[in-house]
DNA sequence: AAGAATGGCAACCGCCGTGAA
DNA sequence: ATTCACGGCGGTTGCCATTCT
């Protein structure tokens, strides 16, 4: 049983970038009567754009909580972490960066925090060091010293890593119990109907 | 200086879960 | 019990900016 898509490929309707008018247009309507069903929304606020869109525009880019510009150690850190436990569960993920958007994170973490596990020897999958760490660094064959420091340095952090991973884990523990005990609704990360999608792609880029 | 390659990010696509009818 | 609409999510794409050759 099919669905429709969500956004019929009705004329007139606009995609790609989002105008500053749009942005203002967009932005006025929430601030003043919310979002409420976002189906509708665009034609109530005057926009040729799917609720869809609208609403991701919202969500990423025109919230007025969003932080936006450079994460910060903690945030990478946490980032890391999370993804050890939970894989490439975005949202939830952002539930604990209450400021940044799970596209953002996704983004963060595809452009800079994997390529950054992979040059450690950490398998940005599994968390775990690779294998054949070092193999494909560019390190020089002859070079004894360079490849016993880097050797050391890799066993630092991936000890680094595990203890991080072992914190979060800890600290995800105690704030499920306290969820528990306050009988509030799951978090995300416990939510049974959470998405469990945790294979990963990452488009290779074509040279 | 110019073109190619790469990086970074906003936005789209399609699937899934949920709740209402 | 079934269908449908909607919101939400993760994966992917496309475009602009920056860096490299």
């Amino acid at each position: 049983m099919g669905r429709s898509p969500c956004c019929e490929k009705e004329a007139g309707l606009k995609k790609g970038p989002w105008t500053p008018e749009e942005d203002q247009k967009l932005l006025a309507f929430i601030e003043q009567h919310g979002h409420g069903c976002w189906r509708s929304l665009p034609a109530k606020a005057g926009l040729r754009r799917c609720g869809k869109s609208c609403r991701l525009r919202w969500t990423n880019y025109l919230r007025p909580d969003i932080k936006r510009g450079k994460f910060t150690i903690q945030e990478e850190q946490t980032i890391i972490q999370l993804h050890a436990l939970l894989g490439n569960r975005w949202s939830s993920i952002a539930t604990h960066l209450p400021k940044r958007t799970d596209n953002e994170i996704k983004n963060y973490w595809n452009t800079h925090l994997k390529k950054r596990l992979a040059k450690m020897g950490i398998d940005p999958v599994t968390h775990k060091p690779r294998a054949n760490a070092g193999a494909s660094s560019g390190a020089g064959a002859g070079n004894n010293a360079g490849a016993r420091y880097r050797a050391a340095a890799h066993l630092n952090h991936t000890e680094q890593w595990e203890n991080a991973r072992l914190e979060a884990e800890a600290r995800l523990a105690r704030e499920a119990n306290l969820r528990a005990l306050a009988s509030t609704p799951v978090s995300p990360v416990n939510t049974p109907g959470a998405k469990v999608r945790v294979c990963f792609y990452y488009r290779a880029r074509s040279s």
